[in-house]
DNA sequence: GCATTTGACTTGCATAATGCAAGTGAATAG
DNA sequence: CTATTCACTTGCATTATGCAAGTCAAATGC
């Protein structure tokens, strides 16, 4: 597995896309990072329902590319917890505008209560309040 | 072909992962949005080498889905003008908060001067204002 | 202490998506 | 009026995804 296949182009929006343009990586950072979940059988509960070895690759690249790391988990010696890095966490405004965006043009989506507002208001200190929370648990972590 | 198929979820996240979540579909709008080209030659001319049959389809997809509205080229009756509906300028925060992130996380990626500035200072303004930019072509196009 | 369950996978195989090269046909350019 | 351009389509190889089943160690229930 090699550590970085070079890029498409110098395009920022293609460097993205090549790295989560897959129907599934996204997802996984929205867990970690916007549901806290941090555990293999707790990314497989969601709702849009993962395969198995599909999650083990896209974990495992995840890891590869710098956007989660593993660690074991303190409670429980089968599994590890997978925690967002910091290039993790810079995705929280886009995962923001993202929901932004279907909140207007996608029907049925649902939102928690308070986040567009917050959002419309301060975008970006509304991620970076939102990445400051996560920092905090995993400092101490609670099981 | 099916007018809408429905949603693995109701996540808004995993919405916009449904519908762009492949790995040319957000390059298309990128090219149409930030680069102002409408055209089936100039997509394929972009950097990262569409192939040409997954342009077609590409780009039956985004017209059925509602992010491109196909109108005839008035300089040219072989060629079509794929232009952006509000679906797809609505996007615009989300182009601009993934090229925030490739600058800082993805080193060789190539960013038009001022953006960032400006989508640092007014995340939402400055996407507005590139949005309004984009209509004021639609309306008096040139060639 | 031992059977059962849970967590985190792997393996095998079917189906779907993507990639590549070549070809088509109408419109335009020289 | 020939050559080129534009917007495709077709066929086929390769890769990715989806599904079901199986593995194996650690934890849990009695």
């Amino acid at each position: 597995m090699p550590v970085r296949t070079s890029l498409r182009s110098a395009c920022p929006i293609n460097a993205l896309v090549e790295s989560l343009g897959d129907p599934w990586s996204l997802l996984i950072l929205r867990d970690v990072v916007l549901r806290r979940r941090f555990r293999y059988s707790e990314f497989q509960r969601s709702d849009e329902g993962i395969a198995t070895n599909i999650l083990a690759d896209r974990l495992k690249r995840l890891v590869r590319d710098g956007f989660l790391e593993r660690r074991p988990d303190p409670g429980d010696r089968r599994s590890s917890l997978f925690l967002p890095t910091e290039r993790t966490l810079d995705l929280i405004p886009l995962l923001l505008a993202a929901m932004a965006w279907s909140a207007r043009h996608e029907p049925g989506t649902e939102i928690p209560p308070g986040v567009l507002e917050a959002y419309r208001t301060d975008p970006l200190g509304t991620a970076a309040r939102l990445a400051s929370d996560i920092r905090q648990l995993q400092e101490g972590p609670a099981a």
